[in-house]
DNA sequence: TGCTATTAAATAGCGCGCTATCTAATATGG
DNA sequence: CCATATTAGATAGCGCGCTATTTAATAGCA
């Protein structure tokens, strides 16, 4: 019963006491679920987060869609310009301020709206959740995030 | 009153309203603080996650560690290769079944252990939560990622 | 035994997300 | 007006995670 290393303070970096860990799995979890629903779109899961934003408001500079998803330009210039090889959107300079980047969404981007509607409700059924215990599981990720980008 | 698009289902696909944006911006909001955190081990997130499933079993296979963490030989193996650079770890083949690669933590390794104990610790404490809340997210956490990994 | 199937790990190539750095445009202050 | 500072975006290089493929070893079976 000697203080045997392996005991105390063991818990502290069990991975499965470890709350990041049930995050990045679940978050790996679900990233590999909507690859596969967006497959046919020809959007990876990044691109179609973009493609929400844009769907929610069009016409978003570079640094205002990073701000919505907490991502910079150098996540974000390469992805976008993938996205208008792709058809889906314009990139073109803002007259006033040539600083910035303005992001339309072209004809087709528009369109994708309609193939993506069907996406999250058939992720939703994949999971036997009630929507009330969806709704607090994102408020307690979304207060997560808050705490921890403060802390950062 | 006509039924113009932009209101039915629109929230759908609604950013705040996606389970998926919420786990993916904690998660990122979690891995960044992570990687301030571990910057002065040496380690990155995925690293250490690596080593907390060596610290608590020593000797695995590459497919082991994978099948704990939900990752394959392409992800780990390069990333096995850097901790050996870094000198954390050995990896050898099985003398039994040479197709199997056993991994074992060098004593620089298992030393590490102990700079790493505080920190799940100071990233807890950058959470307003109790010990209870965060198990019960953990708990939900690990719920969702079964269904999800069941759905796939 | 020898042929095939299976298995474990490694490799190539791609997209994402980061840090650090660079370029170009605008803002500021003398 | 000009020099400097700030800002927006782009670029380079790295590590991770994936799919698809390859290599090598073992298992299974005629």
């Amino acid at each position: 019963m000697t203080s045997v290393a392996n005991l105390p303070g063991n818990a502290a970096l069990q991975l499965d006491n470890q709350l990041c860990f049930a995050l990045y799995a679940a978050n790996h979890a679900m990233h590999r679920l909507y690859r596969q629903r967006l497959k046919s779109l020809g959007l990876t899961y990044p691109q179609y987060l973009v493609m929400l934003v844009l769907w929610e408001q069009d016409d978003l500079t570079v640094s205002a869609i990073g701000e919505r998803l907490f991502l910079d330009s150098a996540t974000l210039t390469p992805l976008l310009k993938r996205l208008e090889q792709a058809g889906l959107l314009h990139r073109q300079r803002d007259r006033q301020d040539e600083r910035q980047v303005r992001i339309q969404l072209s004809p087709a981007g528009r369109d994708l709206r309609e193939q993506a509607r069907d996406v999250p409700t058939s992720v939703r059924s994949a999971v036997a959740c009630s929507p009330a215990e969806l709704q607090s599981l994102r408020a307690q990720l979304h207060d997560l995030r808050r705490q921890l980008d403060a802390a950062a």
